[in-house]
RNA sequence: GGGCCUGUAGCUCAGUUGGUUAGAGCACAGUCCUGAUAAGACUGGGGUCACUGGUUCGAGUCCAGUCAGGCCCA
């Protein structure tokens, strides 16, 4: 027996496990790989995952794409790289070790040490790159995985000592090395697995485009103020924040007066919710345009806005009106002018560039400026300026030449210079600043305000604005022209206008992706790439104390360049504090210079994976077989700034090339509330929970099914409504075959010699309609399915095969049922045997790429069980052929016009209430307006078994079964007639339908009248429909009129009645859990008509019901018997095997 | 404030260059069919196609604006 037994219940999770294990086992996936040697290459980049956490179900869903997407370019025959990527370096990581090890501060981590911290952060990301490898296994990823235990190995090994010399096997024999070393070298030819961007290769091909930008002047530092964390003591870039970054909090908000220089007892009020920033203030801004008023109130006089006076306590007295210009350039005294920072000339801070020129001190400088920006929706319309806490404020401050004073050191402490400040933390002073405010005379009012505030994505601190230098690539004017003027010249020192060329080559999908990335290059201010944390990338900037800063382009130049420390890097990762031990001569004084102590920006690691991966600076051959990629895909939101840019950004630089060809891009995964996922949501569904439940398979089935740039809804009743709709279907038509041909101990004897690829073999011939025509709309939906994935659409290929599936189980194997079941082994049967598997296999290997288990499942026991030669996986046989030239039109426009006359059959049975079961005469059909006059004799016996009448008869005269309805061609008649369409369609209204019909279906034209005119219509200008008439058996669609002869004569009663018979019996066969194939003797004790059609019928129930002998009479009493009532008349009917 | 995406049945979504009565699946109800089926068939209820205006003989579809949600930027 070729075939193992099939059950018609199967539990898919428990079954995808064993499917994992004969993979690992047969070593299948290196098997692939040997197989597909030396054949076209096709090249896919992956998009790096970070190493930081277990993943998630939507790293599933972009997973299933890649792999899908892997799995089908294989088959079509190409050789291919199969390199996960981990994303290693960054906060990410940092702040989760920092949680590890209980750090509460940066301080922590330096007292911790750099290099254990290091040490711990690679661990970390091994501990997990083995923690996603296992999970993406278990979704059926077939990628050139690490061994996990050896991951996990490594890991425990570095945090014991990274000095230790061990060996470890790699694809091209053993390598030792400390295992620092080793680590550093994970993803490169000599480890294999996946990549892992703390690798040192990773890292030097940064420096190596770093200094690319350097040399063509792209690479700068600048200032600014930005969001801070004070916990994390780095800045927040505004891409963090908008996202999730804020939170409703009430503060304190304080209203402050100004006094103003040479005027007597009159004061600006001035309003702020960071009471902290007032320590800074420099100036004061009005709205020009805005109406201000001079008031008495608590025996002073105050200016603000007219728009918020209700800012003011108690009775006051509006004594005259002024325009915000008019306050333009008056002086006042500061809050804080006692301390040592406001009477510093040009300000306080340690970026001293940013106040050279600046001759007068923060306490010199206070006077009102004007700024458009000022509103009266909150505080007084009088905004207290200071640019070294605001970054509205800093820009202000530079256009107009103010001082700077900046307050805080990097945890939020205030620096030196503040007096009784100094020392004190941001988040502690608002009372005592009230306190000394007060003390001074200078508070008006304190009252809390709620407001929508930042705060740290990682740790939920408040940020504080604090002014940073950070380090800069360039991305180049925008000018104000079209693209398509922009000179060479111009182009040539601009970074932004050739990414945009190299944009212009990719193939986007969905292809809004090209103006989305479009508008992020008009937009976007140069990149910054440094952060003043640990772990990360050590930016290879040098720099002297006489200003001068050079980018080293690799370890070698280092080398070479090195004057000091070098030993102390040697042997090590370019990582801190090892890297900053370097010291190089200054070639303009001679000075040593150093390292600045910055990180670089993730996206540098991730952006540069085309070329690292790839052995750009090792294996400039091997990089250009492989470069670029064919086809990337990642989740867009957010990536159009991120891995797309920064790999568009490298791709130019390094190359002035496209790093890929194809993007292939997919919206956001939600849980089924339509609502994010979160766990504090209680609507999240993890990875490992959803692969248990529900089974890879329905996942890889649902997220293929789904339009990929729209959100996807993903949860435990999706994921049902997929296994019912498609796998279930499946499961079952692949256990009726087996069940099927076990019993007749089927096997497809003619495929011994068959290629092993194509184990299908060629598509096979029958004279069985039925045949002809699944095979037919196999072989279409083949060519669909191909189509479709090559054009990166998965559910262009996976709404055709579900709609295949559909054919083939209600249609082919649901009218099929009896050539199987029948007893007799004829041609028939054996035709419909060898379709019925050649469809099987072929199907199977077509969703090889999408369900690649149970897939799997199918060609283990169809083609291993029976064909000695066969390829030991379906996922090394070729991607199946569409056999084009067996596709019969003709026959696929038949069926369909069957099954749209058998649904139409049934619905008018039920609208005349006639039973299925009970035979009939003969259905008249007219199809006149399908152009299709007449079916096979062969398609119209299906569908006079399937609707269980005698004869089917096609009429070209529909008769009284229908009512007519004439209309007019709007395509034709309403360019005809324009304005006066109108009345044509009434003229056609009231015109008599039958008498139209007639002279359309006869090709006459017709003559209507018109408010009085006479206008004619030609045939083709007018559409007939057919509605049924009411009360018959009737129904009708657009193309299909169908009526059913109502009569029941006293034969087809009684043939109704041995059908019902039958049907009885088959009840009580599943009832005393009878087998299918069991032999039965079946009595009955009935009187009358039902005795009459017992003898009758009595062949006909027999071979139904596999009845040996049907006797009259009582029944053995060991036989199973029941009593059934027919229309009121009852017998008794038993069965016994 | 700017750019992009989305808005169609209770839910999830189709709806081709503008064309006649806007569809499917799920869910619900009823009936039927059934020795592969956790299925299937038929029927039914359920829609101001987000809103307003415009173009047109005709708008779910094209145009403008508004509103709501999402993503990105300021």
């Amino acid at each position: 027996m070729p075939f193992s037994e099939v059950p018609n219940k199967v539990d898919f999770p428990a079954q995808e496990q064993e499917v994992l294990r004969f993979w690992k086992d047969s070593r299948a996936f290196e098997k692939m790989i040997a197989l597909h040697k030396g054949q076209p290459r096709w090249s896919f980049i992956d998009g790096p995952i970070t190493a930081n956490n277990p993943m998630g179900v939507h790293h599933g869903w972009g997973r299933t794409y890649k792999d899908m997407m892997l799995r089908f370019r294989t088959m079509q025959g190409h050789e291919m790289r199969y390199q996960n990527g981990f994303d290693c370096q960054g906060l990410w990581v940092e702040v989760n070790v920092e949680r590890e090890l209980g750090f509460k501060s940066k301080k922590d981590i330096e007292n911790y040490g750099l290099e254990r911290f290091m040490r711990q952060c690679k661990e970390r990301v091994l501990r997990y790159a083995a923690v996603q490898t296992e999970q993406s296994i278990r979704l059926g990823y077939w990628m050139d995985w690490n061994d996990t235990a050896q991951l996990r190995m490594l890991g425990e090994k570095l945090l014991q000592d990274p000095a230790q010399v061990i060996t470890v096997q790699g694809p091209q024999g053993p390598l030792t090395g400390s295992v620092e070393q080793i680590v550093a070298q994970l993803g490169l030819p000599q480890t294999g697995g996946s990549y892992f961007t703390f690798s040192n290769e990773n890292n030097y091909m940064i420096w190596t485009f770093l200094k690319k930008c350097w040399q063509k002047g792209w690479m700068h530092r600048g200032a600014d103020v930005m969001p801070w964390c004070p916990r994390c003591a780095t800045g927040i870039s505004q891409h963090e924040i908008v996202t999730e970054g804020y939170v409703e909090l009430t503060h304190r908000s304080v209203t402050v007066r100004f006094p103003l220089r040479g005027r007597q007892d009159e004061s600006l009020l001035v309003w702020t919710t960071t009471p902290w920033t007032l320590t800074s203030n420099v100036a004061a801004a009005v709205g020009p345009g805005l109406t201000y008023m001079r008031v008495r109130n608590q025996e002073q006089i105050f200016y603000l806005s007219k728009g918020t006076l209700h800012m003011l306590r108690g009775p006051y007295e509006v004594l005259s009106e002024l325009k915000g210009s008019d306050m333009e350039g008056w002086t006042y005294d500061g809050p804080f002018d006692d301390l040592h920072a406001a009477q510093q000339p040009g300000g306080f801070t340690q970026l001293s560039s940013l106040t050279q020129g600046i001759q007068t001190s923060a306490a010199e400088a206070h006077r009102v400026i004007l700024w458009n920006e000022v509103g009266e929706t909150e505080g007084t319309g009088i905004v207290h300026i200071a640019p070294g806490c605001g970054a509205e404020d800093f820009l202000l401050g530079k256009e107009q030449h103010l001082p700077l004073v900046a307050p805080l050191e990097e945890e939020g402490y205030f620096v030196e210079g503040f007096g009784w400040l100094s020392g004190m933390h941001v988040s502690q002073v608002a009372e005592p600043i009230f306190e000394d405010l007060k003390r001074k005379g200078r508070l008006y009012n304190v009252e809390p305000y709620t407001h929508r505030y930042p705060e740290c994505w990682r740790c939920h601190t408040e940020l504080v604005f604090r002014l940073v230098d950070e380090w800069y690539i360039s991305m180049g004017e925008v000018y104000d022209k079209p693209r398509a003027e922009i000179t060479e010249d111009e182009k040539e020192r601009s970074l932004r206008y050739q990414i945009m060329d190299v944009v212009d080559q990719i193939r986007w999908i969905p292809d809004f992706g090209h103006a989305r990335e479009m508008d992020w290059l008009r937009n976007m201010h140069d990149w910054m790439i440094s952060k003043k944390r640990y772990w990360g990338l050590a930016l290879p900037i040098w720099e002297c104390a006489c200003g001068h800063f050079e980018v080293i382009g690799d370890d070698e130049e280092l080398k070479q360049r090195a004057v000091a420390g070098w030993e102390v890097l040697e042997g090590h990762t370019p990582h801190r504090p090892y890297i900053d031990a370097v010291k190089i001569a200054c070639p303009k004084c001679g000075a040593q210079m150093s390292r600045i102590p910055d990180v670089g920006n993730p996206w540098l690691d991730a952006g540069v994976v085309p070329f690292s991966t790839l052995g750009y600076r090792t294996d400039r051959d091997f990089w250009q077989k492989w470069y670029p990629a064919q086809w990337i895909s990642e989740s867009f939101p957010g990536q159009f700034r991120n891995w797309f840019y920064s790999l568009l950004a490298m791709g130019t630089v390094i190359d002035r090339s496209a790093p890929f060809l194809q993007n292939f891009g997919y919206n956001t995964l939600l849980a089924e509330d339509g609502k994010a996922m979160h766990k504090s949501s209680g609507n999240m569904i993890e990875f490992n929970e959803a692969a248990d439940k529900m089974g890879v398979d329905v996942m890889r089935w649902l997220f293929c099914t789904h339009r990929p740039e729209t959100d996807l809804l993903f949860g435990y009743n999706t994921g049902d409504a997929t296994r019912r709709r498609f796998l279930i279907p499946l499961w079952n038509v692949y256990s009726f075959f087996v069940t099927y041909a076990r019993l007749d101990g089927w096997e497809p004897v003619d495929h011994a010699q068959s290629d092993p690829g194509c184990p299908e073999g060629p598509t096979p011939a029958s004279n069985n309609l039925l045949d002809r025509w699944i095979l037919g709309r196999l072989n279409q939906v083949t060519q669909i399915v191909a189509e479709a994935l090559e054009n990166s659409d998965p559910p262009g290929a996976t709404w055709p095969l579900e709609a295949f599936l559909d054919d083939l189980t209600n249609w082919h194997v649901r009218r099929s049922r009896r050539r199987f079941w029948k007893s007799e082994t004829d041609a028939d049967k054996q035709a419909a045997y060898a379709t019925l598997y050649h469809v099987l296999v072929k199907l199977a290997r077509l969703l090889a790429p999408f369900t690649p288990f149970v897939s799997e499942v199918m060609y283990q026991n169809l083609v291993r069980g029976a064909q000695p030669g066969a390829y030991e996986s379906v996922h090394h046989t070729a991607w199946p052929a569409a056999d084009t030239a067996i596709i019969d039109h003709d026959l696929l426009e038949q069926m369909a016009l069957a099954r749209r006359v058998a649904s139409l059959g049934l619905s008018a049975r039920k609208n005349a209430n006639l039973k299925v079961r009970q035979p009939l005469g003969r259905v008249l059909v007219y199809t006149g307006a399908s152009g299709q006059a007449d079916l096979r004799p062969e398609l119209a016996e299906i569908v006079t078994d399937e609707l269980n009448v005698k004869a089917i008869e096609f009429v070209s005269e529909e008769g009284a079964l229908v009512r007519y309805k004439v209309l007019p061609d709007n395509k034709l008649l309403g360019p005809r007639f324009g304005a006066n369409f109108p009345q044509v369609r009434a003229a056609l209204q009231t015109a008599n339908p039958a008498k139209v019909a007639a002279s359309v279906r006869a090709g006459l034209p017709v003559t209507l009248d018109m408010a009085g005119q006479s206008l004619e219509l030609a045939a083709a200008e007018i559409l007939v429909q057919t509605e049924p008439a009411p009360g018959l058996a009737v129904a009708a669609d657009k193309f299909v009129t169908l009526g059913i002869d109502s009569t029941i004569t006293p034969a087809l009663r009684q043939e109704g009645l041995a059908r019902e018979i039958t049907r009885r019996i088959q009840d009580m066969r599943k009832s005393a859990d009878f087998k299918i194939e069991d032999r039965i003797t079946t009595w009955y004790q009935a009187e009358g008509e039902l005795a009459e059609v017992f003898q009758a019928w009595a062949a006909y129930i027999q071979a139904e019901t596999l009845t040996t002998r049907l006797l009259s009479g009582a029944p053995d009493p060991a036989a199973y018997a029941e009593e059934q009532d027919f229309e009121g008349v009852k017998i008794t009917l038993a069965i016994k095997n």
